[in-house]
DNA sequence: TCAAAAGTGTTATCCTTACACCCATGT
DNA sequence: ACATGGGTGTAAGGATAACACTTTTGA
């Protein structure tokens, strides 16, 4: 058989915390201020880390002291031309992205800044991921329109079949009327804002035809490489699992309020939940359990503090919130 | 940075279909007949391919003459020791796994014959998997005894630790009471076989002190390396996808009955549904339309053939089969 | 006393589940 | 005629979404 090229895979971690109401991830800047935010990531070395989690757990604590807890793998990206300017003598890159989730401590904040690196909201990267206070301005005003335009155009030779056309894809992701918006889709979003050149990084990569006869904004904060790419789909992914596994009490405190929970909720899926119903909906999926105290910090009532109830594993296999609609 | 080891990725492909009411796989076997069964496979050379799919697809045609359709990545395994008897001088073999799900053609079979390679039922890997005819016999028999045995063991010095303990997480996967089985699990339970050294294939790596001292069954048919954990995967993803996306209509002819259309969400989620419920729920989410025409085919009363509406997506987020109990 | 946020109660609606029954064909 | 599988109707129960309303604190 014939050599093979030279391969690397690179480990790629999305960081989740809530803090303040919104959901943050961990972003290595560069000290220079000279290229766009990336992901903790490093190579994996199978002569140093026995699998792909233990690696990945030490290039992030190298590069931010943190120490991660729950984990899981997202997806692994091997296009060719994904990675920055490539040519054929390079090592080819492949990335497999993670998922970690975390609490974010007081003294965090400065630990990172001392590695150069920092907290910052999902959303500057997708500001028209944020639906809380409504639909984005964004979506009609500039993406929509520059979308459209594109679905007009006629797909180049060297685009691969697919088995929708583009105003269709464009519809499913983006949603038919304005009310149905489904927020699992970000991934599909991203991917179609790339391929339609409205996304920066796609300048890096092979398509710049399309991008500089026209001035078309480019939305959300860019990232280096393929991470933005990695961090929608971790987007996507939390988004679905809220729903089907308890995984919001990762990023709580040990003891929170009811409206705390749901504020977490809310800053990830992006929506603006019925409080009453939400309420219920906890309250009798059993997930958590009042500690006897309460809170005074908000300002109005006093609210009963809980705790999750990881007992729950014991008994039956643990749902999530499966919130709905408004 | 010190010099990497040597890697290499492979691409593995289980390739899904359904025939005779039975969910079938492609596997490659061994013209000497001395090794297991295997998956069709082969590396990623980023030189001749320029995506994992393009890889892939080439792979699989050149080792079973297929042309595959539908395919989805699942996940990537780069654990140590996983890939046979590895030594720190062989290059380390990275997993990716992809799911493909196709039709089977009358012609299939001899095509893939001519290249050593069969369709094989995936019940035939997993016994403990098919409950259509009531919970099978040896969960109770063999296998819940065995690995309650291992989970009275105290676990050795260089087990990762882990959130929940043994019988914790037996009872998570297999269910708490006899009634409570959770189809989508079936990777979580392959897992704790492997870990348990339940299975064949745990011999070859890393773990053959808890085995050779017992003469305990090992379960299903063996894969080569770690085929068998990639489609165990396969299983519950597209046991967990059955439920949200009309992807069952990838298994299908182009007309077909409602009772075969259930019979193969029968065959994949390896539960009995319930006839009269399951017909409702397919009209009335919309998914398919009658073509008029009827088939004889059965014996008894004709039955109406329908089609898969793939309009739909102009219509709305395309939904699955969100079936229930029975 | 008033604003702010917590917390409760109630109703209409839809979906799921289950059961009972009728229909069209081959033998 | 009767067995076999196809196909329909309907009622009970539970979950969801929306609404209005009460309670407890700080300023």
């Amino acid at each position: 058989m014939a050599r093979l090229a030279t391969l690397e895979i690179g480990l790629n971690a999305v960081i989740v915390s809530v803090a303040a109401g919104m959901p943050q991830i961990v972003q290595v800047g560069d000290p220079a201020g000279m290229k766009p935010d990336s992901l903790p990531f490093g190579p994996f070395d199978p002569l140093r880390h026995r699998t792909f989690e233990i690696g990945l757990r030490a290039w992030v604590e190298d590069q931010t002291a943190l120490r991660l807890g729950y984990i899981e793998q997202l997806y692994t990206f091997g296009d060719r031309g994904r990675h920055s300017a490539s040519s054929d003598k390079d090592p080819h890159v492949v990335s497999v992205g993670y998922l970690a989730l975390t609490r974010q401590t007081p003294d965090a904040a400065e630990m990172l800044a001392r590695h150069h690196s920092a907290w910052r909201s999902w959303y500057d990267y997708f500001p028209w991921e944020d639906w809380r206070d409504g639909r984005p301005g964004v979506l009609d005003k500039d993406m929509l329109p520059a979308l459209e335009e594109w679905s007009r155009q006629p797909p180049s030779e060297d685009t691969p079949p697919r088995a929708l056309g583009r105003s269709e894809r464009i519809r499913l992701a983006f949603g038919n009327d304005p009310a149905s918006w489904d927020e699992e889709r970000a991934l599909e979003r991203y991917e179609l804002l790339y391929e339609a050149g409205l996304i920066a990084e796609a300048l890096h990569d092979g398509r710049p035809a399309a991008l500089e006869r026209s001035s078309i904004p480019k939305f959300g904060r860019p990232m280096r490489f393929d991470h933005r790419r990695i961090l929608a789909t971790a987007l996507s992914r939390l988004r679905a699992k809220l729903k089907y596994r308890p995984v919001v009490f990762e990023l709580m405190p040990q003891a929170f309020t009811l409206t705390e929970l749901q504020t977490s909720v809310e800053a990830i899926s992006g929506r603006h939940l019925h409080k009453q119903n939400f309420r219920r909906l906890v309250e009798n999926a059993d997930l958590v359990e009042p500690t006897g105290a309460t809170s005074t910090a908000t300002g109005g009532r006093p609210a009963a503090l809980f705790r999750f109830r990881n007992t729950l594993y014991n008994e039956r296999p643990a749902p999530g919130l499966r919130v709905g609609g408004r």
